[in-house]
DNA sequence: GTCTATACGTGGATAGAC
DNA sequence: GTCTATCCACGTATAGAC
């Protein structure tokens, strides 16, 4: 995909974003050379750091936008718990199969953060679950969850239905309203006092 | 940790797979280098290749093995469906977290498995779904369990399971009879009719 | 069976011309 | 802003001495 000479910047840019994200999901962070994303773009390697100071930081900002977006959406609070978790795990697996390179990403590459980007990613994650958990210990609460531990419970939950991105496709047999449905009714028996 | 020369192929070879195992687990297959694996085992780095082909097959011998010792560990027929669950709930969680580094490579380096060998290792996990998915499939036969698809039900179960690795620790605030009682709870719970 | 030495490719990142 | 050219470190794997 040769190119020529020329300014870019504003389009090239997000490309070498979305070159990364593409690249990375599909062959993993340390085998993906920054050659081969320049060469997915368009461009010369050297040509990227003009949009990046390194490979790192292009993991990084991948994971932190991710983080940022999943945070940004996940459904503020109201109704009952009931309702609130309901709310919770239909938005979970519909914004993670709406993303499954940046989802992918966000779980197979954090050891190749470096160690203060790995706080940071991580603070975001602690984060999202602590929204989980907040409804089931208000469930356990208002006396309509029986839930042992909320920790336990939230992480069980969401690696559940995280769990679906490892095998969903559109094309396949089910409908995403059809495994939400599934999902929820699980989640739901499996929570109830 | 430097050796003198000399003859120890019934003591290397093993230790070559437990460097590798160890190395891979850390830093991820890409990121290991064969003279990183040398130095764990105290040789050179061309000592190695009197002990595997290639790092490839390296990686494929560690993931086969251990997808082997599951498949012959995993209990057998017997009881009630409700019986067999809780007999492989609680052998899922103590088999996984018995083996953190096999358990961390065999789901994370899938995808740095040659065509020929990620078949092959496909199907051993698959087999290994097949088992749980028999037990669903007797316990709606039967009328005990209420699941709506048996095959998302045991994708389900198993992603739950086995997220357990991510955060158990041995020196945590829980023990792992406390974590399998709480996880068969809920299991239990989202599959009773 | 292990060593040293090396072939040969590729990695991230940078310099300077245009 | 992108190009070409390059630096230098490191990768897998092999050859041949001991």
């Amino acid at each position: 995909m040769a190119r020529t000479t020329g300014s870019h910047s504003d389009i090239t840019g997000p490309r070498v974003r979305s070159a990364a994200l593409r690249l990375f999901a599909r062959g993993g962070y340390a085998a993906v050379s920054m050659r081969a994303i320049a060469r997915e773009v368009g461009v010369q390697a050297g040509a990227l750091y003009n949009y990046t100071p390194d490979k790192q930081s292009l993991l990084f900002d991948l994971m932190r936008g991710h983080m940022d977006e999943l945070l940004e959406s996940v459904p503020k609070r109201g109704g009952t718990p009931l309702d609130q978790l309901q709310e919770f795990v239909a938005f979970h697996i519909r914004f993670h199969a709406d993303r499954p390179d940046e989802v992918f990403i966000a779980y197979m590459e954090l050891r190749n953060l470096s160690p203060e980007n790995f706080a940071e990613i991580e603070g975001l994650r602690r984060a999202y679950e602590d929204r989980l958990e907040a409804i089931l210990r208000a469930g356990v609460k208002s006396g309509d969850f029986a839930v042992a531990d909320t920790k336990i419970g939230t992480l069980a939950i969401i690696a559940m239905l995280t769990g679906v991105n490892t095998w969903f496709r559109r094309e396949g047999r089910l409908s995403l309203d059809e495994v939400v449905a599934q999902y929820w009714d699980m989640v739901r028996k499996a929570v109830l006092a």
